[in-house]
DNA sequence: CAATTTTTTGACCGATTGGACAAACGTTAG
DNA sequence: CTAACGTTTGTCCAATCGGTCAAAAAATTG
């Protein structure tokens, strides 16, 4: 209670809330917000719907936690980006980061997929600042290795879209990418074909001009 | 009526019908299926509920036509890949009817998303037939160009993922995509900027070596 | 014109939804 | 023990959902 201001938690509070937000998770990677009820989150969790709402003031609270914490995580390999690092190293670096998280974080991935496919209605103002700053800034990074001819000539913002396409695609297509590869080829070697696939495109595609 | 299998449409059948799957694929694309509501499609299309519910017998027929007709356009441009042309002409093309699509069918291709993002419970069959068999069918063309040594080796399915991840992305990811860009880049030049960014990411990493 | 068929609508229904709430339960400090 | 606190639950509610239905309104046909 308190002025709502005060963070005062209890341990079991601090517990619960955790267990309920990887319920959440699991519910509204797979079903959207408007898909998931309170209910399968609660049974998801363990526990009774009145229960969770004493935890959380409601669906939307959950949605919104539950995202922001996500984007700290989403940011943080780009932000690994480093400008003086080797230019083609920093980038085969970043696509098997990218990689990594789309195969050990699928559900996240798909909860900002589901976010954005709908317009981002959420998160469109961490968007246009948080995002775009630090794209902005590693594009510009890209941009230098580029002027001094380290990396061929191409559009940086393009560059990273691309990234998070093809990496992301893992995760959040991974219905269609499964049906198509069959079973035999579409077991869990997918990720390293993949990533041999996307090392040897980038390095191809950016290895400079000469 | 009749005995249902004859498909006999008056005039006006026809034409509500489509009012309705316009007015549903704008719903359907920017809420998901469950995020949608028979009333909002109902209101989109201009006229009353039950009056919907007269040439569709519910939501669910609605969605599965939808669908059905749009997987017809969707896996048309991979259709066009022809194995007697230039291989990185035939792959130059594809890519741009695929940006060409993600610019002219944003709708087709979010709908298609959502669907696939949430497991694909209602095409799998599809994917799983029609779609492996004609992806199958062009990553062996591919591959025999590979073989031939017209263009580098790579493993042909993730190639064709990774086009499609790339393209659909200006689409599905199109809120995204603005925020980052800004106002001034985000405009309609967005699409060129990307065809060529694409155009010599592609050609770069797919030249064969020598 | 009248008869018939197709189209449209208002009213309604049962099921599900997000959420409220008081009562009950459990735990711990005095 | 009791009082105070945090936790849990059963019950209930208003809103919304997909869908039905009978009857009105148009349109078509004779």
């Amino acid at each position: 209670m308190e002025a709502a201001v005060k963070r005062k938690r209890t341990r079991i509070q601090k517990e619960k809330r955790e267990t309920i937000l990887e319920a959440a998770l699991e519910v509204f990677s797979t079903h959207g917000f408007r898909g998931s009820t309170i209910d399968q989150i609660a049974e998801a969790a363990g526990m009774s719907k009145p229960n969770l709402l004493y935890y959380f003031r409601g669906k939307e609270e959950i949605h919104e936690t539950l995202i922001a914490r996500l984007l700290e995580t989403w940011l943080a390999p780009l932000k690994e980006l480093r400008a003086d690092g080797d230019p083609l190293t920093e980038i085969r670096s970043y696509i098997r980061r990218k990689l990594e998280m789309a195969r050990d974080y699928p559900r996240e991935s798909r909860l900002f997929a589901n976010e954005i496919l709908q317009g981002a209605p959420r998160i469109m103002p961490l968007l246009e600042v948080d995002l775009k700053n630090l794209v902005d800034e590693k594009a510009e990074i890209i941009e230098g290795w580029m002027r001094a001819g380290r990396i061929a000539c191409a559009d940086p913002w393009h560059l990273i879209f691309s990234i998070w396409a093809t990496t992301q695609h893992y995760a959040d297509f991974d219905a269609q990418v499964r049906a198509v590869l069959g079973p035999e080829r579409g077991g869990e070697g997918r990720f390293e074909d993949a990533g041999r696939f996307l090392e040897q495109l980038y390095i191809g595609g950016l290895r400079p001009k000469g």
